[in-house]
RNA sequence: GCGGACGUGGCGGAACGGUAGACGCUGAGGACUUAAAAUCCUCUUCCCGUAACGGGAGUGUGGGUUCGAUUCCCACCGUCCGCACCA
């Protein structure tokens, strides 16, 4: 057989091929053991991007590489497909978000199968559909009944012009991104789930992650925000009414002498007490609510405060009255909402006291003699000794905080406590596109939940995007629906569930799809945790940690017995792409430039191009390379192979014409060697070393997601093949070779081994042991040093003694020369590597 | 500001504390061919040298530990990422 791999053919006839056989739908009754490889799954936002086809060929490469190690392999695919996009669409497009969306998703489909992804397509789900998320309502009202769920005011950003709840990212410079009108921010009932009762939970359960990356592990570690501190309380003095004392955490109990004033949220129940009686205040209080909700906005306030009519009283001291400030930079929603200001040591409240002329007084010193020292410039917010501070004079900063916290459980006002940066999880949205939550609201009886016969809630399909906000609030037909409680009248609620809240779970459902509930509890148990799941760290925090969450909370309900859903994790990098603008510093395209030497021109102009920086790829920056009409052009085993060459997987990979050209060659090249080999007798035991060390290599590449170096392996491998000479050991060297690259490369590994005269599939065939006496050599190459310098390379056997190794490394002439007839002070043998001289 | 990662040829990148630059890309030269494509071979870190199977330098910079450091430690410089009025 001869001429070129023609992956045209060779793609679609395996493709078909693996579908007739079923070969990669997951049997969970199978005796084997098991493996789940997941990859992030996709939203269906029109085509597959480069992206896409890196996560999805490093997951497909270990699920391959899995199977044929013995293990029964679940590998799923399906579809994240509720979202904002798909509303955007049909405001744009006058199409339906299903519509637009069930389009997309065939779309990528089929852009999917044409990679050939060992994909288990029976398990097939999206997220939009009733069968996928009425089994998630069910969920939601099971943490409902729990107590998990609960419902309260938060504040969202509301676009006045179009009369519509924008998500932060549709917030542009404080503007709304359609209609260009400043965005407030509004009180809004929502939808809560309590993910706070799980934070230390979150916490712990890192610790036994231990196959995840320690940065993902350390975002979500500083994501919870755990701080150790005092929680007491100050009692107040001329409040108008009601509250007394005001509650206050701080992680420097050390520092409670430096105290100079006090300040509350501006949302504290507090402050909005006080500015029923005070105009000014309640002014203060609507200023501090002006501009969205984003962090960037709040962190470029400048810090305001508003002095209140009342004062606090120093807990170790009732003669020491501290006023009482409303200010901005005090957030409601971390500790009580209220501190203490410390300006010395703090910077913020430095800044606050310079503005309003409170006293700055230091209690933390270096050392007990720069007491007198003032502060100067800048707050000292670092670790010392107490000072100018009573009783704590002299104590460090550890030991003034236990004294501290001692002396306020003693005393009765305060205790130690904890503080979480991680709040609750809003999932309200206040759109269509996603999961109805399951709730009624009645007048007489409140939010009640859908009977669980009456699920799934299914969004109505007969909506329109013709005004602004969500059309579910204007659909009677839907809304209106008698109380399940007492009968009366009632009204959906027209919220739907954040899509993350979508994602928490879809691991759970691939692994079991029973009809009449979210999971079977056994089948789940079969497959999860998923043992490895592979995506962009985009997804770091967020999605890892709510369905972290998810899955703590089922097992809370007893629903089932895992705590952690994600054995392993790894992130991967991004695609990237060189960038080209025009003379106008306008973004080029890549098919728009050419390159002419060193230089890039305008195709069209001929115009000098400036080559920018390599870049993640954008459609702003122009710099998208759209994988279709390279697999056209191709195949799909170049692309795959050349999405696991050069880069590590967790760096980013440049997309080089270059490069797929490189991967393309390869295919040839292994397609060569396996139709071309004359059969042969005997034995080549150079090849067969190399033959046992590569297979070793690339399994243990493999094994660790190093994909990249299971690549060079296989280059290596190949040359070796093509310098060896015809020899039995050289056709199995060839068949290994096709073996070894089968997870890669499958279309091509199934034609080689075709024709290599395999009648089963390559699928189906065992991964190559490889036998470890054959990766020593007999001859080892001794490096020899003179001072740890590389001075002669000598050959000598595997297991040469001290004495006679340094005895021959002695004999080198170099050695010699460089020793000069003096003998040598200390000679250190490494065996079978190295002797260094020390001269 | 806090936290983290990274820094190696023209480029992407390899190197259990032990021969730095595997493998790929690019480039140069050659073979095959009427020619081209494809393929194959040789060379390709830098400097000195006609060349050597010569010498020297070299893994961001400066120190340290070690017989020996790309690898471990300290400081600095740079790049990237994450987080942040967090009390």
């Amino acid at each position: 057989m001869t001429g070129r791999f023609d992956p045209a053919v060779a793609d679609v006839r395996w493709q078909a091929r693996w579908d007739e056989a079923r070969s990669f739908v997951a049997d969970t009754a199978s005796p084997k053991p098991k493996t789940y490889v997941l990859e992030m799954f996709p939203y269906p936002s029109g085509r597959i991007h480069i992206g896409h086809v890196r996560n999805y060929t490093m997951g497909d490469v270990l699920a391959r590489f899995r199977r044929m190690q013995g293990r029964e392999v679940l590998h799923p695919m399906g579809w994240d497909a509720f979202g904002m996009p798909a509303e955007n669409a049909a405001m744009e497009r006058k199409v339906h978000p299903g519509e637009w969306t069930r389009r997309n998703i065939s779309t990528m489909r089929d852009q999917l199968k044409r990679l050939g992804f060992a994909l288990d397509w029976s398990r097939e789900l999206a997220t939009c559909e009733p069968d996928y998320y009425g089994h998630e309502q069910e969920l939601f009202l099971d943490l409902y009944e729990a107590g998990l769920v609960y419902r309260k005011e938060s504040e969202v950003n509301w676009d006045p012009v179009d009369c519509t709840v924008l998500a932060n990212e549709q917030v542009i410079d404080g503007k709304g991104w359609r209609s260009g009108a400043p965005v407030e921010r509004r009180q809004l009932a929502q939808w809560f789930l309590k993910i706070t009762d799980f934070a230390e939970d979150l916490l712990q359960g890192l610790g036994e992650l231990d196959n995840w990356p320690d940065k993902v592990k350390l975002m979500q570690e500083n994501w919870i925000g755990k701080s150790r501190g005092l929680q007491f309380r100050f009692r107040l003095a001329g409040t108008p009414s009601g509250a007394d004392s005001v509650e206050i955490f701080t992680t420097r109990p050390d520092t409670i002498f430096g105290a100079s004033f006090v300040a509350i949220a501006p949302t504290h129940p507090i402050a909005e007490a006080l500015a029923n009686r005070d105009p000014a205040l309640a002014e203060f209080i609507a200023e501090c609510r002006k501009g969205g909700t984003s962090a960037a906005e709040i962190e470029t306030a400048e810090k305001l405060g508003h002095r209140t009519s009342i004062e606090a009283i120093h807990p170790l001291d009732p003669n020491w009255r501290l006023p009482v400030y409303i200010a901005n930079f005090v957030l409601m929603e971390y500790g009580t909402g209220a501190i203490f200001g410390v300006p010395a040591h703090d910077q913020r409240d430095f800044e606050f006291a310079s503005k309003y002329g409170l006293p700055i007084k230091r209690v933390v010193a270096a050392s007990a003699d720069e007491a007198g020292q003032p502060i100067v410039g800048e707050a000292e917010s670092m670790d010392g000794i107490a000072v100018n501070s009573q009783f704590l004079d002299g104590l460090t900063t550890e030991q003034a905080t236990a004294e501290v916290i001692r002396r306020a459980e003693a005393g009765g006002w305060g205790a130690g406590s904890t503080a979480y940066r991680l709040r609750d999880w809003g999932v309200s949205r206040q759109r269509y596109w996603g999961t109805p939550i399951p709730i009624i609201h009645c007048k007489a009886c409140g939010a009640v939940a859908v009977p669980r016969d009456q699920l799934p809630v299914v969004l109505p399909e007969d909506v329109t995007f013709d005004q602004p906000g969500n059309p579910l609030d204007r659909h009677d037909g839907w809304r209106k629906v008698s109380c399940p409680s007492c009968g009366g009248d009632a009204l959906r609620e027209t919220d739907t569930l954040d899509t993350f809240v979508d994602s928490s779970w879809y691991f759970m459902r691939f692994a079991s799809e029973p009809a009449d509930k979210p999971f079977d509890r056994d089948e789940v148990e079969q497959w999860l945790p998923v043992d490895q799941y592979i995506g962009g760290v985009e997804h770091a925090i967020l999605h890892l940690l709510y369905a972290r969450f998810w899955t703590r909370a089922l097992n809370h309900l007893g629903r089932l017995s895992i705590a952690e859903p994600f054995k392993g994790l790894f992130t991967q990098g991004m695609v990237t792409h060189e960038t080209y603008r025009a003379g106008d510093g306008s973004w080029l395209s890549p098919d728009e430039v050419r390159r002419e030497g060193d230089d890039w021109i305008h195709v069209e102009s001929g115009i000098p191009v400036t080559l920018g920086r390599v870049e993640k790829m954008s459609k702003s920056k122009r710099n998208t390379i759209d994988p279709e009409p390279i697999i056209a052009r191709y195949g799909a085993d170049a692309v795959r192979w050349f999405m696991l060459s050069d880069s590590p997987p967790e760096r980013d990979l440049e997309w080089s014409e270059g490069g797929i050209e490189g991967a393309s060659r390869f295919v040839q090249r292994v397609w060569r060697l396996a139709t071309t080999d004359v059969s042969a007798e005997g034995v080549d035991e150079a090849l067969e070393r190399k033959l046992h060390k590569t297979i070793a290599a690339v399994t243990e590449a493999l094994d660790g997601l190093q994909f990249n170096k299971a690549v060079a392996q296989s280059y290596e491998l190949a040359s070796a093949i093509e310098k060896a000479r015809p020899s039995a050991t050289r056709l199995n060297a060839i068949r290994t070779l096709v073996l070894l690259v089968a997870p890669a490369a499958p279309h091509l590994a199934e034609e080689a081994w075709a024709a290599l005269g395999e009648t089963t599939m390559i699928v189906d065939a065992p991964w190559p042991e490889f036998n470890p006496a054959l990766l020593v050599e007999d001859q080892v190459t001794l490096a020899i040093q003179v001072n740890g310098k590389l001075r002669d390379t000598l050959s000598a056997p595997r297991g040469l003694d001290r004495g006679a190794a340094e005895a021959l490394a002695l004999a080198s002439e170099k050695v010699q020369r460089l020793l000069e007839g003096n003998a040598p002070r200390k000679v250190i043998v490494v065996p079978d590597r190295l002797v260094n001289i020390v001269a």
